[in-house]
DNA sequence: CCTATTTTGGATTGATCGATCTTGAATGGA
DNA sequence: TCCATTCAAGATCGATCAATCCAAAATAGG
């Protein structure tokens, strides 16, 4: 069952989608801008990925899979919960203002107000934020079951605290704000971690 | 010099559209919408306001003259920097939360990022979020200069951590998180400017 | 009254939106 | 080779976009 191959390399296109709709949001990206984006035409594009919703969730998913996913990462893979929040930041602004890359995460910037029509990609984000959210809570309640942090410790508070700071670097970002100024700022949100760590007596 | 006098009221028309935008963004919010929210034709829009971005720029002046203002108004009101902090971001969380409203703030989440004809719309919003952040570094240097934090701290970074926290609470309210938790979180935030107070010997 | 001026609703503009159709090219299996 | 199948380029779809035009309606001044 063959037929006429594919001229064009999928990821790449999708990488190319992803690139442009991280840049200029759901909305704010057209097919016209993705026609040009990723350099194939309109219907290769229908065919190969449905829609463009469709192809906007791929791009996201594709986005956390890789760049995204630093929350994920850092929580995962640093032994203490004060290093993986510190660590999960410092990625964030890292990748918030690398050169040649959209500023700010594409998860919070790219739809968080939309057309009625659209209400499904928005509200679809705010699930993905939301599920990022439960990740830093469940790496704090690790932290308060280990003795990382003190039993009166509210987990819940802590992560409400850090995901609201994190959500904020993004548009942070978007407005300039400098790496070193942001790099800085951590600092300051590391202290209310500090504020109720376990000290061995 | 007169005419057909106008049949409807120039400010609560404004105040719907304003709504309206904060509601749905502005790429979000077409003519279409507008009309019914505003109960106007499109003729009268045009004629009263000029054009969809002037409106949409009369309607952040006017929500930043009313509830929108509620960050330079803490900031001149209240007799110290701590209090001044605290009821900024109280009044931010009162203000995103307040039901019947769009949950958020207009300035943050009506076009973070959008289409490239629209740049100047998004890229105005980015000012006004720069002037607010010009605020918050103003209040903390007073604070410096009149002994209330340690004259060690640096009031930049102190403000970048405040503006940085107050983006997120936008993000948060977005995503439905409760007025009681983002209440909770401020109290976290507030331990970063009370390391750096001035106690009296 | 008449005239100049302004607002009104509704029709309509060209452009662009996301999406599809048509037509022909490019393949593998029979 | 021939055919079923898949893909691609470009034209095109109806809908909607922001914006404007038009003619009727409503006022103030003369």
């Amino acid at each position: 069952m063959a037929g006429r191959p594919r001229a064009f390399d999928r990821e790449q296109a999708l990488r190319s989608a992803r690139d442009a709709f991280w840049e200029r949001g759901y909305e704010g990206t057209s097919m016209a801008d993705l026609i040009s984006a990723m350099n194939i035409s309109s219907a290769s594009i229908y065919a190969a990925f449905g829609s463009k919703e469709a192809l906007f969730r791929e791009a996201v998913a594709d986005y956390d899979a890789n760049d995204g996913g630093f929350a994920s990462r850092a929580l995962t893979e640093e032994p203490t919960t004060r290093a993986a929040l510190r660590r999960m930041l410092v990625d964030a602004v890292t990748l918030f203002t690398r050169p040649g890359k959209p500023r700010g995460c594409m998860v919070v910037l790219s739809a968080p107000r939309c057309a009625k029509e659209n209400e499904g990609v928005s509200d679809w984000l705010s699930v993905q934020r939301r599920a990022r959210h439960a990740a830093i809570v469940r790496r704090i309640r690790e932290a308060r079951d280990y003795g990382e942090i003190k039993p009166e410790a509210d987990p819940e508070v802590l992560a409400d605290f850090y995901t609201t700071f994190l959500q904020g670097l993004s548009v942070q970002a978007r407005d300039g704000f400098s790496k070193k100024q942001m790099m800085a700022s951590i600092d300051s949100a590391m202290q209310v971690f500090d504020a109720v760590v376990q000290h061995p007596s």
